[in-house]
Parts: structure tokens; C-alpha cells; sequence
DNA sequence: ATGAAAGCGCTAACAT
DNA sequence: ATGTTAGCGCTTTCAT
């Protein structure tokens, strides 16, 4: 050392109050003169923590022919934007995500027992599917942890989310300011929380126009599903004009289908997605959507993670972000 | 303890020999009722192994509105594809990488700093950009490390790559068989060596029938560069009839102008991509492409990673995948 | 083949 | 305000 205790050396990286200041001056110089880095397992060793926090996606994906997994997670653009906020607000802060992908009941269990080992302090959540048991075990577990959206059935946990109910009133209500009369949705798996409140968002916000019925086919997300559900949309209401889809890999489908069909988007039939992911300015015409602010939702979920490994103690929370009308030519 | 002293409990959880098979087995049981698991810290404290490995996706993304960083490396589907190479190999290892984004020179020694800390043991890095000095800094700093392309310039790093000329002349010879007579190419970034092999392989296979000029655009493996890339290609070539483009995204982008042209694919222009991305599947026609198996790629890198971790005297080395033609509407 | 003991680098009482 | 001391939980010589 030059000069003082190792103690003292501890005190001024940690910032602990009472240090001289000018030994202060002297330590760091020291540091900086020798290339001095702490080491991050004994700090861990006694402190307990680690400083590392994992994203975990759950429930996307399928098994592979090796064995493995093959995980379908990333085709979609919403999780790339997922991790641009997360990794967005860690790095200033010298932090890194451990990427976890949870699909089987045995990675479940692999994420809960690496978070019990204590290789990270808490956990991000963002699934996609209904059903998925993982948050409840983290609970369980005591680990802290938030997730990307309200889960499906009551969870002492905190989460963000978007207002997916609000989100679909904007889409009605530029549908039904656009003159469309033969409206219809193409919804998410309707055993997922945001599916469900879009789609009744939708519906209620269609029926104050005077609308009391729309007719709805359920997707679960994909691409193909797209196709699929504007193919039997087509078929069962021939006169439909204005489509309100559920997100924009799915509105991406409906708008093949339809040229398909010949008819042109948005004078004969108007589209809306959902998301404002990078497929809405993929495909022609460019998609009028609803924005989620993904991003943000990301930073502040991995906030609210930081904030509660600091203080455990603290009550759950939920943050909902508002989204908005994103006017492309689609609508 | 349920028996025995910590060493030998040390020497059966770690394989070493030299344990009594009946002591063995007490221990194990012991660790089974008391529901023990190693500290990682500890462990690492005295091994000088975290279990930690980076995962470092370096050039791509822009300065975001915050001071942060907004990402825009996942909107290329291919990265799901590392991602999901490299954590199908992980996880069974009880593994999960550390995810970086490298985008600017502070980011950059922040990946540096947080290798050398020892927060990792090594690091796989996905490189979008040309001149990028991460691989150098990598190397200079001792840090074990294995590249997913081959950089610009020389360096003693491993990586893994795909033969880029044989997927270029899978592409050729299929535009030839099909008949075409007016081809030409939209490329990559010429400064990533991926691009310049992807052109090179095209007109030396192109050449060898009989083709002694290819004519080339060159994008930025973005939609919106292959749009204004095929715009240009109509306008210098107006009887045009086969593309080759370096990837999918901008064979998505150059159907999109094809479309606006009213040039029919692949009666009037042959269009093949490369990757086998998402995209491929995702637009109209479906493109046929040149597939890189990357997530055998990925998964290759990551256990050379390993490797060299385990092993850092041994040689720097490469693995080179060959590259396939996948054929569906496009060509 | 097993146990005893030292120590990895750090933080946090406690003492001064 | 600073130094002293005692571990954190594990691996690893070194004895036996």
C-alpha cells in the first residue's frame, strides 16, 4: 500500500463517510497509479452481493433437434428493444444482464437455482406466456424480482406494463374516425393478460362509437398467425375495412394477406397494429400502430429490480406506461 | 458436516480423485438432505474462475435521446440467432453469458475493464462493424476470447466464420441456372471483410460463367439501404434480371422496390438473400437464400471459448461452416 | 485416502 | 478519523 490501511483504502472506494480527505487524495492516487481493481468475488464473498442482476425470458422457444433449444424468442423485435433499455440504464452504472432463457420446466428450475446460489442479486422478467409458474417460484425463492408485464394470475410482485386497454382505444378510435364500419380485431393468445385487455380495451371503446359487436380471431403472435386469422377474417366478413391487430408481426401478416386478396391498405381496408416494433416500418404500407415505450418500460423494470435488492423490505409496485398513436399509412 | 472433513466434502463436488466411493456417496447424500449448494464466490476467490463468460456485441446501435444508448443491433434477426446458439450450448454447462453492448469507445473499455476485473472469464464477440478495435484490445489484455467473424485485420484471435464464397457462388449458380443474363449485386459494408468475400465469391463465380462484370450497390445490411440500393440497380440497369444481396434485410428491402416497380419475382428478377434469416420467411415471394447455420456457429464459438479458458497456451484457431442454398419463391 | 491448516482479497465490527 | 482484527466459504498444499 502507499500509506495508510487496507481499511481506509476500502472506505474511500466504497465512499463510507469519515475519510480525510486529504488521505482520500492520496489513496486514489495510489489506485490509480498502481492499476488497482478490487476483486469482485471477495467483495461478494463477505458482502453478499454480487452485482450482477439476469434477464430472464420465459416461455419462447422450442426444443431442438440436438437437444437443445432453439429459442424463437428473438424473431420478434420487442425483445431486442427490451434489451436495448435494460442495457440502456445498467451500463452507466458498470452493470450487465446475464441472459437467462427459460422454456422448460428445467431451466425454470435452473433460473431459480442459480438465483438462489446467489450468482445474481434479482431478476427481470419478461415472459410470454400464459401460465408460466416461474414468477410465483421466484417469489417463493425470495428472490427479488420484476417482471415485464402484470402476470396472469395474482402475484405479490412488482412489475411494469403498458395501459394495453388505452392503447386499443387509440386504435378504435382512429379506425372509426377513418370511416370504417366493418371493423374487426385480430387479438393474442387470449390466455395473456395484455391479449385480453386489448382486445375488451378494443371492444368497449368500438361499442361507445355505436359498435356492439366485433368480431375477433385469436393469433398468438407470430407472423403466419396473422395470416392465418386475416385469411378467416376475410372469409367469414368479406365487407370488413378496418382491422385492429394485436401486434405488428401479426399486422405484418394480415397486410400480405390482404394484398393477396387485392385489397388495397388502408382505402379498402385500414390496419392497425400493435407495439411500433421495427417490423412496422418493414412492410408496405408502413404500419399505423400503438406505441409501447418499450425502452423506458425496460429501464424502469430494471430500476425498480435495483431498487428493491437495495431495499428488500419494500412493498411490491407496478408502473404503467401510457402508449400512443403512431400515424404511418396502414390507417 | 454429515461425516467428513470440508476437504474431502470439497474433493467429491469437485470430481477430484482419490475419494473413497463409500465416502463418496455419504457426502452426496448429505449435500442432498441439507440442500447445500458451493458459494460461487468463495469458489472463485480462490480458483480465480468466476463461471462467468461475456457476451459482447459490439457496432451497432446510435446515441439515444437520454445519453444512453439505443440500440438498434437486435432489429437484425440474425443476433437472435447467436444469442440462441450460444445459450443452447450454455445452459446445459449450468452457463448463461453476460450480455454487453459495445457501441462506443467508453463502452468498449468498460467490456475491457470488466474482463480484466475478472467479473468474466472470457468473452464471445459478435462484431457488426468494420475497424472495430475491441478484438485488438481483447488480445492486448490477455482476456481469452473468440470472435463470431473473421476481423478486418490480422489478428492472433480464434473465431468462427462461414465460407462466405461458397454461399456467394451457391447464389451465382443459381441465378445462372435459372437463366439470368442481366445480374447484379447489392453488397454489404465494403470495409467488413464478410461483404468484400460475399462480392468477390459472387463475380469469380459469376466469371466463371461466363459473366465478366457484375455490377454492385453497396448497403449497410439494413432494409432501408437495400430499398435505396435495388432503386439505384433499376435505375443504371433497367433490364436487370437476378440479384444476389449480401443479406435478407435488404433482399426484403429490394422486393419491396421490385414490387413498386411492377417487376414480378422471380419471373422478371431473380432475388436471392443471404442469412436465412426471419426475414427470408416474412415477406412475398419467400426469398431463397444462402444459409449460415448460425447457431451451430454460435454454439462452436462459445465451446471455443470454453476451451480456451480451460487451456490459454494452445493456438489461436478457426472454424470455418459451409454455407447451404435454401430455395423457396424468390430464385 | 483423508484431515489440518493456510489463505484467496475484501468488508465490517470494534478499538483507539 | 484511522488502524486492528476477524471472518466470509471455499480450495489446496502438506502431513499423515
Amino acid at each position: 500500500m502507499a500509506g495508510v490501511s487496507r481499511a481506509t483504502v476500502s472506505r474511500v472506494i466504497n465512499g463510507t463517510r469519515n475519510v480525510d480527505p486529504l488521505i482520500q487524495q492520496t489513496v486514489r492516487e495510489a489506485i490509480a497509479a498502481t492499476g488497482y481493481v478490487p476483486n469482485t468475488a471477495a467483495r461478494s464473498l463477505v458482502t453478499r452481493r454480487t452485482g450482477a442482476i439476469a434477464l430472464v425470458v420465459s416461455g419462447a422457444g422450442s426444443p431442438g433437434p440436438d437437444g437443445g433449444v432453439r429459442s424463437e424468442v428473438f424473431v420478434d423485435p420487442f425483445f431486442g428493444r427490451v434489451v436495448s433499455g435494460v442495457v440502456g440504464f445498467l451500463r452507466p452504472l458498470g452493470m450487465h444482464p446475464v441472459l437467462m432463457l427459460a422454456e422448460t420446466a428445467e431451466a425454470r428450475d435452473q433460473v431459480v437455482a442459480y438465483l438462489r446460489q446467489g450468482n445474481a442479486d434479482g431478476a427481470m422478467l419478461v415472459s410470454t406466456h400464459a401460465g408460466d409458474p416461474l414468477p410465483g417460484q421466484l417469489t417463493e425463492a425470495g428472490v427479488p424480482a420484476v417482471l415485464f408485464a402484470r402476470p396472469d394470475r395474482p402475484i405479490p410482485i412488482s412489475y411494469v406494463d403498458v395501459a394495453h386497454q388505452d392503447g386499443a382505444k387509440l386504435a378504435a378510435d382512429r379506425l372509426v374516425e377513418r370511416g370504417c364500419r366493418d371493423v374487426a380485431t385480430i387479438s393474442g393468445p387470449l390466455d395473456v393478460p395484455a391479449s385480453q385487455d386489448r382486445l375488451s380495451g378494443f371492444r368497449e371503446a368500438m361499442a361507445r362509437h355505436g359498435f356492439p359487436y366485433v368480431p375477433c380471431v385469436e393469433g398468438d403472435f407470430t407472423q403466419g398467425s396473422g395470416e392465418a386469422a386475416m385469411e378467416r377474417l376475410l372469409a367469414e366478413q368479406p365487407r370488413i375495412d378496418g382491422v385492429f391487430v394485436a401486434n405488428d408481426l401479426m399486422a405484418q401478416g394480415a397486410l400480405l394477406v390482404l394484398r393477396d386478396h387485392g385489397r388495397r391498405v388502408p382505402e379498402d381496408v385500414a390496419v392497425i397494429g400493435f407495439d411500433d416494433s421495427s417490423a412496422a416500418t418493414a412492410c408496405r404500407p408502413a404500419l399505423t400502430t400503438i406505441r409501447q415505450p418499450v425502452e423506458d418500460m425496460a429501464a424502469e423494470m430494471a430500476r425498480m429490480l435495483l431498487d428493491r435488492i437495495q431495499t428488500p423490505q419494500q412493498r411490491v409496485t407496478s408502473v404503467i406506461f401510457e402508449p400512443s398513436l403512431v400515424v404511418r399509412q396502414s390507417a
